[in-house]
DNA sequence: TCTCGATGTAATCATTATAGTTACAACGGA
DNA sequence: TCCGTTGTAACTATAATGATTACATCGAGA
């Protein structure tokens, strides 16, 4: 299966970088510690300024929060670069044959099935907060 | 994001046709209820039979049932023919620097969190048995 | 034994998402 | 005004999916 894409690991980087950095968090700076391209950096952050989760100085540069750490959940990063609310991620085909009982019903009951694991999986997401996170994450490095 | 791919789904929809229809199922009949190409039905029906739920009369034709209804879950299918056992869906970035904090632990402390998501959502595929979904489906049509 | 329908699989093609890169206009603090 | 930074567009490469054609092989029945 394709996963879900780095853009979704990557956003959680930034945002505790973001929290974490005593300076200036430039894309550059950012994109240093991910080791990627500044530019993958800053479509990253748009999504995440979409979402009202940071906000930038434009023209100085720098990124910042928008929000407590502890108002952000990992559902709300989910939510802001990978699946939108109410988004399917089991896809399910269509336009089957309405003739055969089968074909006529699967969509319906498949679907039903997968929201239920989907929220499961959300669920999970939401119960973990990026300060919690970012607590373990300084837990390992014996603080920054 | 990109989604799950649609085998899942039809992988389900050739399932509860083997299991429901009173006649030989060939993959051009399967192909005729999914409304697809025939050589799509018989890839998805190999990975099903790798994974031993199926069995197939090779020159005669016809798949058959190689369990029970009831000895088949969602999770089973989702095994053949999407995500393997201990394969994560979540992608991590890496190779990130390694002397700034945060690059030398995000991945650890996400993949934790993902495989707690990950895991939740596998445990409701595994709640619903192949039995369970049949027997709605039968409810939708009026019995076949 | 021969025929004929069905399976198994390779090869090709179009489409889409991801990821990386270059380039450049526009912003705004020093 | 200058210069570093952001915001985007444009392009490329790679990979997964889905559809399709083609064909060797299997095996039940005539």
């Amino acid at each position: 299966m394709k996963k879900f894409s780095s853009r979704y690991s990557i956003s959680v980087h930034i945002l505790s970088l973001v929290a974490l950095s005593p300076t200036s968090c430039t894309s550059d700076f950012i994109a240093e510690s991910v080791n990627t391209n500044p530019v993958i950096i800053r479509r990253i952050i748009g999504m995440l300024k979409k979402a009202g989760l940071v906000h930038v100085r434009a023209g100085a540069g720098g990124t910042y929060l928008q929000k407590e750490l502890d108002e952000i959940t990992l559902l709300d990063v989910y939510r802001a670069v990978e699946v939108a609310d109410h988004e399917h991620i089991f896809n399910c085909h269509d336009e089957t044959n309405p003739r055969c009982p089968v074909g006529a019903n699967i969509e319906s009951v498949f679907r039903t099935k997968m929201l239920q694991a989907q929220s499961a999986m959300e669920h999970e997401l939401d119960q973990v907060t990026l300060k919690q996170l970012v607590s373990e994450l300084k837990e390992k490095t014996g603080s920054i």
